[in-house]
This record gives C-alpha cells, sequence and structure tokens, in this order.
DNA sequence: TATTGTTATACTCTATAACTATA
DNA sequence: TATAGTTATAGAGTATAACAATA
C-alpha cells in the first residue's frame, strides 16, 4: 500500500535562534573542511597544525596550541603524531622550548594542505557575497568578543 | 624589573576565515548557554531534552533526537540520566515506541529552563541589532542548506 | 519487513592535576 | 619563580555494528 512514510517532526523551539543556527553552521562547515582534507590523509587538526607550523617555522606548541585554543597537554599527542608520521621535527630551542619545523615531506603536505584550506573557502566565498562575509565575520567576533569579558 | 611579559604570538592564517571565526563564536555562544543552565544542575544537552520535551509531550527518543541531531543509540544514556533524575517517564506507545513525558519536577525544571534559554536569547539580542540577526541567522542556514546538499 | 529502542564499543575532543626541565 | 613540556586520567560527544521487540 506504500503509505507516504510518516516522519515524525516535533516542535523545535530551538529553529531559527541564534545559537541552535550557529552550531549547525558551524559543523556543517567543519564536516565540508574535512572533506577536503580527508583525501590528504590527515584530520582537520593535523592539517591545522600543519599550516600553523608551516607558516611559523620555529614555533613551539605551546603557541601552536595558543593559534589553536588547545591547552599544552592536549597538543602533546597531537604533535606526536605528526612526528611519528614524519611530518613534523622537534627542534630544541631556548630554555625547555622546543622549536617546530616541517620536514621535507611536511613540507610538501603543506602545499596540499594550504591548497585544501584555499578550496574551502572558496567553496564558501561562493556561497556567501564578500560583504555579507565581512559583516557576518564582523558579527560573530562580536560575540566572540562578548563572551572573554562575560558580558554574553 | 618586570619587563612587559612577552606573549609569543605567532601568524595566524585562520584568523577571519568565516570557519574558524564561526567555530569560536559557536563554543563562545554555547558557553554563555551553558552558563546559564549550569545553575539548575543540568548540562545544556540535559536542558535541551527537557525543553523538547516539555513542548512536545508523547513525543519519542527518535524524534528528540533527530531535533537535536543526536543518534538514537546515544540517546539511550542521556534520556536514561533524565529518568533517574525523576524529570522524565517512559510510558508504553504505539509498537515499540515510548512516549516521554515530564514528572511534576520535570514541569518545574522545565518552567527554569525556558527561562534560562530566554535569557540567553536576549543577551545575545542586545549585542546583535534584529535585521543584522535575521540576516545571519538566513546566512548560517545557507551554509546548512548547502552543506546537506553536498554544494560546500 | 520497517521502525524503535538497546547494548557494547571505540575514537575524538576537552579539562584538570601533578609532575619534570630549564632559564 | 616562571615558562615549556609531559604524563595520566576522566568526562562528554559521536559513530558504528549487532541485536531485540513490535506493528
Amino acid at each position: 500500500m506504500n503509505a507516504p512514510q510518516k516522519i515524525a517532526t516535533i516542535a523545535d523551539p530551538l529553529d531559527g535562534t541564534v545559537g541552535w543556527e550557529l552550531r549547525r553552521a558551524s559543523v556543517a562547515v567543519a564536516n565540508a573542511l574535512s572533506a577536503q582534507i580527508e583525501p590528504l590523509g590527515l584530520r582537520t587538526s593535523d592539517a591545522t597544525m600543519l599550516l600553523l607550523i608551516g607558516t611559523n617555522p620555529g614555533s613551539t606548541q605551546t603557541d601552536v596550541g595558543r593559534a589553536m585554543r588547545v591547552q599544552p597537554a592536549n597538543m602533546v599527542p597531537l604533535i606526536n603524531k605528526l612526528v611519528s608520521a614524519g611530518l613534523v621535527e622537534r627542534i630544541p630551542g631556548t630554555g625547555r622550548a622546543l622549536a617546530l619545523h616541517l620536514t621535507a615531506e611536511g613540507t610538501r603536505l603543506f602545499g596540499e594542505v594550504k591548497a585544501a584550506f584555499a578550496r574551502h573557502e572558496a567553496r564558501i566565498t561562493r556561497l556567501i557575497p564578500k560583504d555579507r562575509r565581512e559583516e557576518m565575520v564582523e558579527t560573530l567576533r562580536g560575540l566572540i568578543k562578548a563572551a572573554c569579558c562575560d558580558d554574553l
């Protein structure tokens, strides 16, 4: 008889709220980025570290973690993975600091990572006109700033 | 001598990109919501379930999970927690479905949860003018839609 | 057979405390 | 003492596979 399959949908008070749509969009965009990165055999976090280290040779784990909002303790296994994969080297620096540098293979992947991020950004750019995009970033930064100052 | 403490900052290619600012804002807003919810002794996920069940008495775990984008398997321990806390009851419905209802205590908390969400929304509203807010939600939904259709 | 619910499991991300090493 | 790094651990969130119960 094939009745039109009924998918129960319930009233959703979250629908249309800034917080909820923000979360969903954040997940959607993260997934889209992941799809660009995955073919390189990397996680988004791996690719982000390569991007930051390649852009800032000699920076420390703490530096990179600060940029990614990842705590030093949580950076250890992440960087270890990159070192094991032969993409990054830790070179003793001043104090106890370890300067991070890309290996030859890491440098090659860095190029591909940059390209993947660029493709990702281009896809977003295609969907959101420039002025809207800038206005949105401005608004998002307002929210971030307010949260920092406990005003949110 | 108190030299101005130097915090090493590195060049950040992510800075100003839609994806990164989106993620940071999403985290910031989620933390702000959490701060409103925490005094009730609940996690954001708990409060969201109460909100959805209270708004839709008799809905099933699958229904609620669909609205929250949580898979059925992962809803089990979440609902169990609410049942253990005496906030929600599972009442046998048609088929194997279990209709979810708030207990008296759950109903009381539901009121507080609604108020907490309202305060949260009001704080965001205070920061973003209405027209900007609507435009942003529209843009966010565009991103979500595009990701659904593999256009992102 | 399709839907709902459940169990078990594993992986990622995050947070914290306690510790070591170096200037 | 302050900074960088490390270790261990615990919790939340998420994903999948396999299974049971019911219309």
